[in-house]
DNA sequence: GTCATTTATCATGC
DNA sequence: GCATGATAAATGAC
């Protein structure tokens, strides 16, 4: 079953393929990952807190507001619901699977 | 069992990050080199597909999730796709162009 | 637009 | 120094 498929080989080395630069001979780097500052993360947790889906308008308000491109909030925004969703199914299990008081 | 063996497979090949990124390489060339319209036929789909043991729908899926992503990413930049690629990453990295 | 998963880096504790 | 967790960012699929 298995095809031929391209080969590294082809490629620049050192060269992630996905960037777009890259496909045209350019050396680029995948963007390096900040930590938001406490003021950020503040009020894009409390926004959060309101709605965990956040609105065009609103979207472009905190970008604004807390110096990140739109692109950045819609990733914060995606990354706190996976978050949400994985603290709850921890909790989840631990309340089921512990039935109660874990300890003593 | 059929379809477990391929799942097996398809599986194998996603673990598989040499082949991954020489897979997005490889349509990744084929989008700069038809950048007035980077947009494969139905044939061409196939082509891809064969030589990247991917399927149609698979390469259908990349090239639209990249169009889209680079077309948000430089929106109101660009006007061409040559262009927008040139763009994208300094867009998102936030650095200013050189 | 989203979600699920992965990757890469930063921060922290030891 | 380095394991480890947290978390931007990237990616494939829907």
């Amino acid at each position: 079953y298995l095809r031929n498929y391209p080969t590294t080989e082809s490629m620049p080395p050192g060269a992630l393929g996905t960037i777009p630069q890259e496909w045209t001979g350019t050396m680029t780097v995948r963007k390096k990952r900040k930590p938001y500052s406490k003021f950020q993360t503040l009020e894009l947790e409390k926004e959060f807190l309101y709605n965990a889906y956040v609105s065009k308008q609103k979207r472009w308000e905190l970008a604004r507001n807390l110096n990140l491109t739109e692109r950045q909030v819609k990733i914060w925004f995606q990354n706190r619901r996976m978050k949400n969703k994985k603290n709850s199914q921890r909790q989840a299990a631990q309340e089921n699977g512990g039935g109660g008081t874990p300890s003593s | 069992r059929h379809r477990s063996y391929r799942q097996f497979l398809l599986m194998r090949e996603r673990r598989s990050r040499v082949f991954l990124k020489a897979r997005s390489y490889h349509l990744g060339r084929w989008f700069v080199t038809h950048f007035t319209h980077p947009y494969p036929s139905k044939d061409q789909k196939d082509t891809l597909a064969a030589t990247t043991s991917m399927t149609r729908n698979q390469v259908s899926e990349w090239f639209g999730n990249m169009r889209r992503r680079i077309r948000e990413a430089t929106r109101g930049l660009g006007v061409c796709w040559e262009e927008r690629v040139r763009l994208y990453n300094t867009v998102i990295t936030g650095k200013s162009e050189p």
